[in-house]
DNA sequence: GTCCGCATGTAACTTGTTACATGATTTA
DNA sequence: TAAATCATGTAACAAGTTACATGCGGAC
C-alpha cells in the first residue's frame, strides 16, 4: 500500500514526471523509501485509475513525451487522513542480524572485514545525511510546516546510521576478541 | 532470497517443522527476520526441491503428519558461504518517515496522538528485548559462537528500539511546541 | 460449545526485482 | 566513441499478504 502514499506525498511537495519522482526516490524521499522505475510507473497508472493524481502529456522536441503528474483533491484527502492514522511497528528483514545469527558458521575473519565494509558504508551515508543537515537547516530551531517534517525525518535517517554504527562496533569488538582467543589457542595456525 | 536464508538459519539452530519454524519467526528470528506460515511452506517445499534440508514424516494420531525438516550438508555449506558474503546496505522503507515528511497535510494533535502509540509500542518491544537480556545473558562477557552471535543480534534489536524511542521524542517535542504556537497564534479557536 | 494450539495446505492478489527495449542529447 | 541523462515502457519472476479450508484435542 504504502508505494501509492510514498509517491502522493512525492507529488504533494511537487508535481512531477515519473522520472523525476524517480530521482526523487533515489536522493531525498529513497533514504527512507525506495522504489526503481518500474513500480513508479506503474502505481502512477493505478494512481491515476483511481482519480488520486492527473497528468498532463507534454510533448517534447526528440524525446518523447513527458507526462507531468498533478495530485488531485481526492489524493491530498487521502494524504491528509493516511499520516494522521495509526502507524504500526512494522515487521523488521535485516539480513545482517539474520547473518550474525549465524556467524559462527561462517569465516570469523571474513565476516569481520565484510561487517566492517558494511560499518563504512553506513558512516559514509551518515555523513553525506549531515552534510545536509547543515547545509539545509542550519537553524532547526526556526522551522515549521514541511520543511520541519522533513528535518525530522532527516534527524531520523542521521539516528538510524548512528544506531548501525553503533552497533557494527559493539560486534565488531567482541568478534575481534573471538578470534584473538582462538589463535591464541592455537598459535601453531597460521594458515586457513 | 533471504526468507531462504533465515529459514536455514533456524533449522541450523536445531529440526523442526514449518510450524515450529512460524513459531520460531512469531518470537526470537521473527524480531529480525518475519515470514507468514504461508511462505514458510512455500519455501520449505522449494529448499527440499533444491536438496538444501531434507524431511521425515512422522504419523500422528488423529492430527496430519508432520514433517520435521533437517538442514542437509549442501545447505549447511550454503549457510556457511552467505554468511560470510558481503551485505550492502538495505533501502529502507519506513512507514512513519514517509507520514513525518507530509505530517502538515494532516491533523497535528491527531498525527501526535498516533506518534506517541507508536513510541510507547516500541518502549513496550524494547522492555521485552531487555528482559530477555537479563535472563538469558546474565553474563555477556563468558559467550561465544553461537550464543555469542543471538546475543549481538539481540543487542541490535535493543540498540534499534532505543533509536526509535529517542527519535519520536525528538519528534513529539517539536510538533508539540508547533501546536502551542498555533494556538498562541488563534487562541480564540477551541474547537475542531 | 467455543476458542486456542497443533499442523498443513490452496488460491488469489499485491509488491518488489531484474532484464530487456527504444531513442535523442549532452559530456568526457 | 563511449558513457550518462532524460523519458517511458513490457515481460517474467520472486516475495509478501490475505483469505479460506481442514480437523483433532484440550482448556475455559
Amino acid at each position: 500500500m504504502a508505494l501509492e502514499h510514498a509517491i502522493l506525498v512525492s507529488l504533494s511537495e511537487r508535481p512531477g514526471t515519473g522520472y523525476e519522482i524517480g530521482q526523487q526516490f533515489s536522493r531525498s524521499i529513497g533514504y527512507f523509501w525506495s522504489a526503481t522505475h518500474q513500480q513508479i510507473y506503474r502505481t502512477l497508472k493505478k494512481l491515476h485509475a483511481d482519480g488520486l493524481v492527473s497528468f498532463e502529456s507534454i510533448a517534447q522536441d526528440g524525446r518523447p513525451d513527458k507526462k507531468v503528474y498533478t495530485l488531485s483533491d481526492a489524493g491530498r484527502d487521502l494524504l491528509a487522513d493516511w499520516v494522521s492514522s495509526p502507524t504500526p511497528l512494522s515487521p523488521l528483514r535485516s539480513d545482517i542480524g539474520l547473518k550474525l545469527r549465524a556467524a559462527d558458521l561462517g569465516d570469523l575473519p571474513t565476516v569481520i572485514t565484510e561487517l566492517r565494509a558494511h560499518r563504512d558504508e553506513a558512516a559514509g551515508l551518515l555523513a553525506v545525511f549531515q552534510g545536509w543537515e547543515q547545509e539545509y537547516y542550519p537553524d532547526p530551531d526556526a522551522l515549521s510546516g514541511r520543511k520541519l517534517g522533513q528535518y525530522l525525518v532527516l534527524r531520523g535517517g542521521i539516528l538510524m546510521h548512528e544506531h548501525t554504527i553503533t552497533w557494527c562496533d559493539e560486534v565488531l569488538v567482541r568478534f575481534q576478541r573471538e578470534v584473538d582467543n582462538q589463535s591464541a589457542a592455537q598459535p601453531a595456525a597460521t594458515s586457513r
